[in-house]
DNA sequence: CTGGTGTGGTTGATGCTTCAACTAAGGTCC
DNA sequence: GGACCTTAGTTGAAGCATCAACCACACCAG
C-alpha cells in the first residue's frame, strides 16, 4: 500500500511512488528506524543516556561557556521545546547541566553543561563515535559518504 | 564532541571522523530525527495512525490472505516482538486486525488484516505518499534517489 | 514419555515523547 | 500605562517504546 501502479510507466506520476522510489523509500524507512534503536541500544548499555541525551550535551559542550538558550539547543538538537524541557529537568536532576534564567531576557532559560556532564560526555564519546563508524561509516566509500550529505542536505531544506 | 580532530589529516582515521564524515553525520542525524516526527504528524492528524501502525497494515495488505505471523511481521517492519505485540493489541482493539493462533505451530499466532483495516489503510495511503513525495522525492533527482538506495542498501547489510 | 532447551509471544512496570493547557515576560499600539 | 499579542518555557496527563519476566508449545535426547 505504498504504490498502485507497479512500475514501467514512463514520465513522472505526481501521485504515487514508481518503483526505483519504492525500494529507496523502504530502505530509508528501514534505516530511519533502525539507526536510532542501534545508538540509543550502545548508548544507554554503556553510559547510561540516551543518544538524544548524548545529542543535547554534545551541543552545549561546543559552545563558548558550555550554554545555551534552551530554544538555541531545541534548534541544534532538531527537537521541540517540550521535549527538551523534560530531558533538560532529568539531565539536571542528575547533575550534568544547569538551569538557570537568562539575565537578558525574563522570559529565557539558559542550560549550562556541568564538569560533571563533560565529563559523563568524554566518557561516552569514543564508544559512541565507535558504534557510528562500525554501522554506518564503515559500509560507505567516501564518494557515497559525499552523496549521503547532498542528499540529506536536500531532504533537511525541504522539511 | 563528535571529533577531537578538525580536519585536514590525509589518511583514514580509524578512531574518529573527519570533516566529510562528520557533516555528513549531522545531517543524517538530523534527518534520522525529523521524518519519523513529519510522517507521525500527517498520518496522526489525518487518519489516527502512527507511522508504524500504517506499516504495520501495510505489510499485512501486501501479502496472501493480508495475514502473517507475528514474528514474520516484526520482521518486515524492523520492530521488536515485543513492540509489534502492543501495537497489534491496540489495532486490533480497533478492529483493523484480528489475530488469532497459528494451525501449524500452536506457539505461534498470526495476524490478519480487517475489511475496516484495509478499508482505513486505503483512506490513509494518498495522504501519506503525498506527504513522502513532497517532504523527501520532490528534493531529490533521479540520480540521487538511486544513490540513495544504494547507500541505505549498505547500511542495512550492515545493521 | 520425561527432562531440557529453544522458539513464539504476551504482559506489566518504567521511561520517554507528545499534546494541550498554562504562567510569565517582552513588545506594541494607542 | 493598560489591553493585547507574541515569545519562552514549564507542567501534567496520556500514549508509545523498552526491558525483564514470564507462559506455552515445539523439539530433541535419552
Amino acid at each position: 500500500m505504498t504504490s498502485h501502479r507497479t512500475s514501467t510507466e514512463p514520465g513522472r506520476d505526481v501521485g504515487w511512488l514508481d518503483a526505483d522510489e519504492l525500494v529507496a523509500w523502504k530502505r530509508l524507512v528501514a534505516v530511519v528506524e533502525l539507526i536510532p534503536s542501534v545508538l540509543d541500544a550502545q548508548l544507554r548499555r554503556d553510559s547510561g543516556l540516551t543518544h538524544f541525551d548524548y545529542l543535547v550535551l554534545a551541543m552545549l559542550s561546543e559552545v563558548p561557556d558550555r550554554t545555551l538558550r534552551m530554544t538555541a539547543l531545541a534548534q541544534r538538537t532538531n527537537a521541540t521545546l517540550t521535549r527538551l524541557s523534560h530531558v533538560v529537568k532529568r539531565l539536571e536532576e542528575r547533575g550534568l547541566v544547569l538551569r538557570f534564567p537568562c539575565p537578558e531576557d525574563g522570559r529565557a532559560t539558559n542550560a549550562r553543561l556541568t564538569d560533571e556532564g563533560w565529563s559523563v560526555l568524554t566518557e561516552a564519546a569514543p564508544g559512541h563515535v565507535t558504534t557510528v563508524r562500525e554501522s554506518i561509516f564503515d559500509a560507505l566509500t567516501p564518494q557515497q559518504v559525499s552523496e549521503l550529505s547532498e542528499i540529506a542536505d536536500a531532504i533537511l531544506r525541504r522539511l
